[in-house]
RNA sequence: GGAGAGGUGUCUGAGUGGUCGAAAGAGCACGCCUGGAAAGUGUGUAUACGCCAAAAGUGUAUCGAGGGUUCGAAUCCCUCCCUCUCCGCCA
């Protein structure tokens, strides 16, 4: 949420970065700017008001302690205007500010200036791309396949039990996963990220905080006698560890990473595209989320892309690097790269990792605050990137290195998932 | 699920109608003391919004949330939310 003061003093400038993120209601931003103008006086009438009520009843307390009854009762009658007043006021702020808030919940965070112009994921900016794609035999299989060839996940299985899109993995497709997640909670630690293990569900205000409510509701599960919903990410709930929060200057920056299951209902979402492993419902992912100072949040992106890429590297995994066009970003983000993978039977990139900074548009609805040099508060910057999502990990890994013998375990997983070939 | 207790500032905790944004202690920050530290000692230590060019200052709101009574509410009344304890059930 963009804050309400900074619209005030950038008007122009918001309306032109909204566009470069492809924002279809310009007109709400002059609505907002008069609505803070209309909250503002109002807020200031009923202030002066009250501040006279209060005199008055002090004068009261003090003349009747003085035992003045008949002069505190004079001033007593005066005070039945003021109450009503009072009250119409309020009512009057509290509708605008209502007002204020649902407009303001409407607007998209501003893209940073760095980012493209452009609608389509086909407008996203190629960074960089890094790694051989591999020449595989024509007898190559695709990843589902592969999966059931090696007897590593069983999709029907998951259709029985909960419904498609919840694959159930065996064997050493199992012990897969959980080598893919040790390995990536291990290489964040290294890198200096501290572990959190995380509740799966989370309440409507953790929701709010990061940006998934309203705004995507229909995308997360909600278990309704609870009034809870399932994480489509950690970033949920890490992030929302730190919702009501001022940290003090040497605190930060906060660097934590944890391991969940995600889940997401992808309404709408099937098509030739969604087979195997390549969209699910649930899926394993390691988070690595940032709180930092704002001069320092963009330097903060690159180490955080660096560290994903370095990920992909160990792996043996061809990548590219995406830097989101304004129209493929996130409702929240500022700047966001999108890391893929070629999936060399399928001949297609997959997204693995996206990574992005939400300046201070997460802090703003977290009321995540630190102290600074001055001594004030002000709203910290937030970051997360996945590093990263399985599915699609494994879906490139039993791709990429399948030969007539089997499927080669990358070296960097081979301490992990205790031996060298799937077969 | 049944019964009970309770939600106050960073924490502990006092406060049952006016002098309460809120005692006291702890913590923290700065200073004094010290060769240095501890102890001791002094001062300071909530947030948001508004007014002001800004600082200073100042107004308003906030003692779980919302509403009510009253000239005046942390304190009285109502509703809701949450936490804890005991019992039951269960991993």
């Amino acid at each position: 949420m963009l804050q309400v003061s900074y619209i005030r003093d950038n008007r122009d400038y918001v309306l032109e970065r909204l566009a470069v993120k492809n924002f279809k209601q310009p007109g709400l931003v002059d609505e907002i700017i008069q609505l803070d103008e209309k909250r503002r006086s109002t807020q200031n009438q009923s202030d002066s008001v009250s501040a006279q009520a209060n005199a008055a009843a002090k004068q009261i307390g003090e003349l009747m302690r003085n035992g003045k009854k008949d002069e505190a009762e004079a001033i007593k009658a005066n005070t039945g205007v003021w109450k009503e007043e009072i009250k119409k006021l309020t009512e009057e702020l509290n509708a605008v500010e209502e007002e204020l808030q649902q407009k303001l919940v409407l607007l998209p965070n501003l893209p940073h200036i760095s980012v493209p112009k452009g609608l389509t994921p086909e407008e996203n900016e190629t960074v960089l791309e890094n790694g051989e794609k591999p020449e595989l035999p024509p007898n190559a299989l695709p990843h589902w396949e592969l999966a059931a060839k090696y007897d590593l996940i069983d999709f029907e299985l998951g259709v029985k039990i909960t419904g498609a899109g919840f694959p159930v993995y065996k064997g050493k497709g199992a012990k897969l996963q959980r080598a893919l997640i040790s390995y990536f909670l291990d290489q964040a630690e290294q890198a200096g990220y501290d572990e959190r293990m995380l509740p799966l569900m989370v309440n409507e205000a953790s929701g709010f905080g990061t940006g998934q409510l309203p705004d995507k509701e229909g995308q997360m599960y909600f278990v309704g006698l609870d009034n809870l919903y399932l994480i489509p990410t950690a970033e949920v709930p890490i992030t929302n560890l730190y919702r009501d929060v001022i940290l003090k200057a040497d605190e930060l920056p906060v660097k934590n990473c944890g391991y969940t299951p995600c889940f997401r209902r992808e309404a709408g979402s099937y098509g030739a595209h969604v087979r195997g492993l390549n969209r699910l419902h649930q899926f394993d992912k390691v988070e690595i989320v940032q709180i930092v100072h704002p001069d320092d949040s963009y330097n903060v992106l690159e180490n955080m892309s660096k560290h994903v890429q370095d990920l992909l590297q160990s792996l043996g995994l061809p990548y590219r690097v995406l830097r989101l066009c304004g129209g493929d970003m996130g409702f929240a983000s500022a700047l966001t790269y999108d890391m893929e993978t070629w999936s060399a039977a399928q001949q297609r990139w997959l997204e693995v990792s996206s990574v992005s900074n939400f300046e201070t548009f997460q802090s703003n609805r977290l009321k995540l605050r630190f102290r600074n040099a001055e001594g004030k508060t002000q709203l910290a910057h937030t970051l997360n990137g996945s590093a990263l999502a399985l599915p699609r990990i494994v879906a490139t890994l039993l791709e990429n290195n399948q030969t007539e013998k089997g499927i080669k375990v990358p070296e960097v997983l081979v301490p992990y998932t205790k031996f060298e070939w799937i077969d």
